[in-house]
DNA sequence: ATAAAATATGTCATATTAGACATATTGTCA
DNA sequence: TGACAATATGTCTAATATGACATATTTTAT
């Protein structure tokens, strides 16, 4: 893993804070954030898509505003469990969430 | 939903709370638990393959026993984080783990 | 440029999930 | 059968994720 990749994810708040912050990242959890990512980047997708606002769509998940900007720009914060969630919350198929888990990391 | 499905989930401790009990899940909550049940099934098997007993797996991920059983069993109270970072652990890639998700539900 | 709408960020109490532990149940093999 | 290893279940406290809210920043339209 390059330094500006891990940059980027520090920059989102990931760290484990411990001493490998400065070693590094294990592998898999790189990967586990990276799917993280890869799933926020196509909850915002689809949202505009269908023409939602933050507001809306958090209305429609009975979450808030706040929350799903935080999911969209893939915070730690946020489970896999709630992005997992808004994705069926917006249709969006088995099928296409596994492609994108797929095409992330190799 | 047939009332079959319904039971079976429910005997895992899904429930709703709700007047929905009565009535049935949404679509989007019985492909949510659908989902996690379908990964529940490949780190048991992934587990077995690889021949480590829950304990062992457990000391791996830095959880314990108790906990792998109620991932294993697809209990509502694992997170699908928690679940996917054990895939990880086990070295599952992400196709395998996207192909699964895909199968699983329509 | 500026007003309004949308999105981002920080904080908080509450709810949920965590590992740990005890103990019950199941499976395996002599 | 009995003994032992593996797995299941229930219950704690601590850690983490939650929606809500306030407010800052950015984007959009005029």
């Amino acid at each position: 893993m390059d330094k500006e990749t891990l940059k980027r994810l520090k920059d989102k708040g990931w760290q484990t804070g411990t001493v490998q912050d400065f070693l590094g990242l294990k592998e898999e959890q790189v990967r586990y954030i990276e799917t993280k990512l890869a799933l926020s980047k196509i909850i915002r997708k689809e949202r505009e898509k269908q023409g939602y606002t933050q507001e809306q769509l958090a209305k429609k998940i009975h979450s808030s505003q706040s929350r799903l900007a935080k999911m969209e720009a893939g915070q730690n914060s946020v489970s896999l469990d709630l992005m997992i969630k808004t994705l069926f919350s917006l249709g969006v198929s088995n099928r296409e969430i596994a492609n994108v888990i797929s095409k992330c990391c190799a």
